[in-house]
DNA sequence: GATGAATGAGTTTTCATTCAT
DNA sequence: TATGAATGAAAACTCATTCAT
């Protein structure tokens, strides 16, 4: 179905807009990164912002990879706990796809707030169980952090990972 | 100094690079929009670049004017209070403003990260007074819990602001 | 590899710098005239001095092939005398061509003074086997004598040619 | 009649078209350089071109100051002399004006070539006292060779100065 | 599928010139 | 006279997109 120049072609893309951003990134640049002729970029995408959906089609499934294996945690200790790891877990290696999904969250105004739904429920219930109360605000919050500190790393302001990561668990006594 | 034609075009530039983003907006909207000629643009700002410089410098006064008024308040957890209504109140007509630099954190890379510095400091010496474990590692992370609210509000994300507000000066038991 | 286009393209600006002065002739001046889109002079040459250096480097064969038939001349006599009769002999067709080396020359300060130098070498010789004092500085003044004539041609200010070239030939005896 | 003003415009503006080239030097960069407004340049010379013009009007009597002392010489022989020794004896100071001069030969195809005409009849006759045959060629070769001479020392190809005008006045017996 | 030459509308930028003060 | 803000037309250059091969 994906031959090896589209996949080519979309790995370079993802790598370049999460770099430069999508709109200072230029299609010529893309293929020629790419090792691929310009109107290929074309042919398989119909257009620019094409490329764009279909870059980021590839990596939602990423997003609901995060956390899917924490939603069916049975420990509520545990999943909260699993949950504060996530930002401080991703490969280095996907650090470019992230950053192009919180720089179009502001370039495009594009955002997946709603993949992270299923995993804000989860830590409801998960809170619920630990009664904390406004459990739902309190999963609300822990999800923000994340994302937080998610965008910090990715923008090289948070260094010592280890350490915050650490008070994090303290201050959530899990 | 600044002629009326040279204010006109930076709010102009302003209104513009927060709603389309710096890349996406062209000196000829600019100029039309503020109405004047493009060239009068490059007579006062030398460059495109030149005039977001010009927009960022006008607006880095009003970072501080954000928390300026805590930074002398005696009491720690009025001063915390103060600090978690802050995103809460910001005035919408500056909303275009801050979401023209939530936007250029991630498409340049520009950050004022530590224009929040005497800001974090305060915090921290209130969490000490407070007798809080870690209170600079709390004080950051108040700080990235506004700035993280901010862009929720920003954005739109976040809708019932007064109850969000409540439910932090509860957690914060201020 | 160079396409008719590209060729088409460098033509027109040879004949067009070489009217109008580099500076006086515009892009869209060429790609009018050479039929072709503005764009392409950019894809293919980068910029407007990428053209105008592709325009020299085409011309820069020409300067040697000026005056190689007479590197191997073994009668001294008969290679002054072909010298002289350089400047007289240029085809009327390769005039836009000088006139666009001798404009660069003052108004970008670009010259192929080096150029010249197997040409001096070899009148040097000739002046040294016919003993004639200082051959190097004859040389010289000779190759300058060539230029300076060149010049006013191509400036259509020296109208009587071969009388001038006559006299030339008595002057130096050959 | 002409101001101080006026004049500062006209010295800075013979420096500059003869350093960067007419095309390539902005009224701006003239207004600037004269410490005058970019408007005052208008109200004075009407135009860039008119600009142009008056500094060539204002310089074209420095072109029979170089030789009108030579005009009266009695002595045959000393003429030439003297006429040899002229490119060699310009004035450092003077290089900008003339470089502008040989710049606009052929930048704009102006040039002062009958401005030279009562120094050739000089010659002339100079030759023909000294019973030269063709003196008149003579006489144009010899101006030419100055010409050639002076543009050589305004690019700065020609180095050993006084060498060379040794050379040439034992190569004209004089 | 794949190329890459070619386009044209658009971009930032420049600059001689005007004009209200 | 003198200023300098303002203009507008044109400059160099860019880039997503098309299309013949």
């Amino acid at each position: 179905m994906s031959s090896e120049r589209r996949t080519s072609i979309l790995a370079t893309a993802l790598q370049l807009f999460a770099d430069e951003g999508y709109h200072a990134t230029t299609t010529r640049h893309v293929a020629q990164a790419a090792g691929v002729s310009e109107g290929l970029i074309f042919r398989h995408f119909g257009s620019k912002e094409g490329l764009l959906k279909a870059v980021m089609t590839l990596g939602e499934e990423r997003i609901h990879m995060l956390y899917e294996h924490l939603l069916t945690e049975e420990d509520a200790r545990s999943m909260i706990r699993q949950a504060i790891a996530i930002p401080f877990e991703v490969p280095t290696s996907q650090y470019p796809f992230w950053r192009l999904l919180y720089k179009l969250k502001w370039e495009l105004n594009i955002g997946p707030d709603e993949k992270m739904k299923p995993l804000e429920q989860a830590l409801t219930r998960a809170f619920e169980r630990l009664a904390i109360p406004y459990p739902e605000r309190e999963a609300i919050h822990l999800v923000r952090t994340m994302d937080a500190i998610g965008g910090e790393i990715l923008r090289g302001v948070l260094t010592d990972l280890e350490a915050e990561k650490e008070w994090l668990m303290v201050r959530y006594g899990v």
